[in-house]
DNA sequence: CAAAACCGCTTGCGATTTGCAAGCAGTTGG
DNA sequence: CCAACTGCTTGCAAATCGCAAGCGGTTTTG
């Protein structure tokens, strides 16, 4: 909790904790990729962040309280990041960049079919995947359905579907 | 247009534009402040950016889009600055931000009442600020009313209170 | 009509942050 | 016992940030 002398506007105080190329970006891992170890977060990133960086906002987000820190009982060296409430309930701002990213810029089919759901289910599919992420974060009870697998089906979909059209290139 | 080299994630892509302390602190005192000035934008905001860092940024956000530049013809050392419709489309990213900011951070009342309405809103809200902004911004025609001024006025009126209450600490 | 204030924006410079590569002590599985 | 793996640190060069001052030009003011 660093004094920084800027003003106590909502935007300004997000743009403090969240305002830096890297803390969204591993928290959308978490989020959607279910990226719980560093080493995961390390190394499966499409952006290839640094170490030196990721282990700099595992720990900022851990003093802001967006994540917490549980070791791993099966390995003695391993840490569990989890979602906290309030990294949880970045879900409709996660929404909302998204859908404005896939509208207005250059993103790859594949990687903005997530943010179509999203954005085409709305708040009430929002809060879905939130109930599902408190269960997998949090100790809340199992949903009945998986939003997250919906999303993730529907990404590996694209992938697999990408992949068979680049290994045939001209329809017969 | 640089190469990053990094993904096509929306989420990606978005913070590769906004991802930074600043930009979108000039996009919310354009949007909300109704700044269009160089001056404006500099002199006027509670977090002082600094010079350098403001023309900076206004390159950026014009390189990518989000704002457009013309001269003022009331004065020929003066731009005015004003959103485009990428720019004006990220009010639900800011509603949501927003939104987030005032329930999970230290926020001063009066710098939250503005989320609060249009996170009371909702999307209906959002439109017709939008709508708003076109009118202000692009050469689109004035709307029925102005969400702006609903806005300012709450902001002011909060500003007021706040005032009253300090220059009478104790009340009788 | 000259001085003062204001205009957008740049420059210099020290401090901080970033990105990359290598490495570390401890743990696990074969 | 050793190779692979764990989370995370260190060194270092490059880029960025933040502050202060200033620049050529325009507009306002006394």
């Amino acid at each position: 909790m660093k004094e920084t002398g800027r003003s106590g506007c909502p935007i300004n105080l997000t743009l403090e904790i969240l305002g830096d190329r890297w803390s969204l970006i591993v928290l959308r891992d978490m989020m959607f990729g279910n990226r719980r170890h560093f080493r995961e977060l390390l190394a499966k990133s499409d952006e290839g962040i640094a170490s030196n960086i990721l282990a700099d906002r595992l720990k900022r987000l851990l003093e802001n309280g967006l994540i917490s820190r549980r070791d791993d009982a099966s390995h003695k060296q391993k840490g569990i990041y989890s979602l906290t409430e309030m990294g949880i309930s970045l879900v409709p701002v996660f929404a909302a960049m998204a859908d404005w990213g896939r509208r207005f810029l250059p993103v790859t089919p594949e990687m903005s079919i997530r943010a179509e759901i999203l954005a085409e289910g709305g708040p009430a599919l929002w809060e879905r995947f939130m109930a599902e992420l408190r269960f997998l974060h949090l100790d809340a009870p199992r949903p009945a359905q998986s939003v997250l697998d919906d999303l993730t089906a529907a990404y590996r979909d694209a992938v697999e579907r990408k992949r068979a059209a680049e290994a045939e290139p001209e329809v017969a």
